[in-house]
DNA sequence: TTCCGGCATTTCAATAGGTTAACGAGCCGC
DNA sequence: GCGGCTCGTTAACCTATTGAAATGCCGGAA
């Protein structure tokens, strides 16, 4: 099913357009980005694995379309989705340093995606200083959204969690011109939902019900719409702190 | 409190040599790392904010002794410590790319670290390639743990998530030479472990004493001791794979 | 059309873990 | 030596969340 693909569709286009949200990319280094980009584009159908836990890494890939999750299954069985990779963010973006990697990665959706080899990645770094800083920023970025994570399954409540994950999730995407209006396209089962914030189906079915009949949220055939975002924030003890490299967004 | 301080005590030593298990160090990346720290010594006493969430940063620190921890706070005060920051272990690699921090780092203990200014550590990244590898890979190793963290909030029960996080700090202790036998230093409170496993102090002390009373650990006067890391291994289902880059010592 | 599998939903009983409160030990300053 | 702190411990009670199981919906394959 994984395939390369030979399309474009300008969709490097919003990829840059974050990165340059990240950090501002000199012209050399969006012009040498997307040449990287456009020559090694794949795709891939929901459900695949792209990583699976173990693998050693020797490239990096930029998602152009589509939703993948990072995850972690104990024996048993239990598993955790430990963060979404969304349009525009960066799967591993130093990740060939590591040995193998921890976790795996799946897509949840067709996912469109750029991949860059080691040595033309590190020849891209060596060569383009704001863009070797731009990907840094996105590892620390994904750092600081990690540490989120865990408050968020260590502290906070099961309304708070959901809301939370919402909240963050709309912000994520807005940068990439993914929101419209008030709603974005969120195309994950409650299963999933319920792995990323640590609750079982059940619960998480009835708190979706809960923010359903508050009013807070709409979410019916894959898409989610928040009626009031503020009133969403504040019932999700949001903080924006972390996401602040949007700030210039 | 908090003060420059002029003694060495060789504690630098133990430090590089964690460096160098992350990753092949040169002789000459050794010299000038060792150099930056030894010109920059500080001493901290416990409970002290070296980091407070939305302080701006512009250095870059190592901690040769004593122990920290990175933590968050909601609105109401619920608090979840996100990570321990051990002897060996860098505070904020890279993240004065960063406008400001999303969370804050506290002592546990008297601390002694080494500070490097934003320009220094630049120059010394730019000039010694197989350093600038390291301190990547302790960013990366830094998320990992985070992602570990995430499943062990998220879908261990109470007994393995305390479990866990014993064989953790363990694991992380053992390549700087601060475990003796089967036991080593564990220099917080109760408290601060609820908070580190999103447990209330109630259960977290219930929770210690069934690990005592099954006999799997020891924990007194601030020293814990590991009867069978196996047993307790398995009782935590840990898996060692997030801590690979390790693997050398 | 029919069957099937994935997904959302609901119900109900069971429980892991939270909350509140109280007590004792050790330690510090006075 | 006396309060007043922090920290560990225990008890009794309570509730948020889990787990198992059954139902209905929908879209795809035959």
């Amino acid at each position: 099913m994984r395939s390369q693909s030979t399309t474009d569709g300008g969709l490097a286009q919003a990829v840059i357009r974050r990165f340059h949200a990240l950090r501002p990319l000199s012209d050399e280094a969006v012009g040498a980005l997307e040449q990287a980009i456009l020559e090694g584009l794949f795709r891939a159908g929901p459900g695949e694995d792209l990583v699976a836990e173990g693998d050693p890494i020797d490239s990096v890939r930029i998602v152009l379309s589509g939703w993948l999750y990072r995850h972690k299954t104990l024996e048993d069985g239990r598993r955790q989705i430990v963060n979404f990779i969304l349009p525009g963010e960066t799967c591993d973006a130093h990740a060939y340093l590591l040995s193998t990697i921890d976790h795996s990665i799946t897509t949840a959706t067709p996912v469109t995606y750029a991949e860059i080899k080691r040595a033309r990645f590190e020849k891209l770094m060596a060569s383009e200083r704001t863009l070797a800083e731009a990907f840094m920023c996105e590892t620390l970025l994904n750092n600081a959204i990690q540490r989120e994570w865990a408050i968020n399954l260590g502290r906070r409540a099961a309304l708070e969690k959901v809301a939370h994950l919402f909240c963050e999730i709309y912000e994520r995407l807005r940068p990439v011109g993914l929101v419209d209006g008030n709603s974005c396209s969120f195309p994950v089962t409650q299963m999933d939902l319920a792995d990323a914030t640590g609750l079982s189906v059940v619960h998480l079915n009835r708190t979706i019900q809960e923010l359903r009949a508050t009013g807070l949220i709409t979410l019916r055939e894959r898409t989610l719409t928040i009626a009031d975002l503020d009133a969403l924030k504040s019932a999700a003890l949001y903080s924006p702190n972390y996401l602040q490299l949007y700030r210039q967004v």
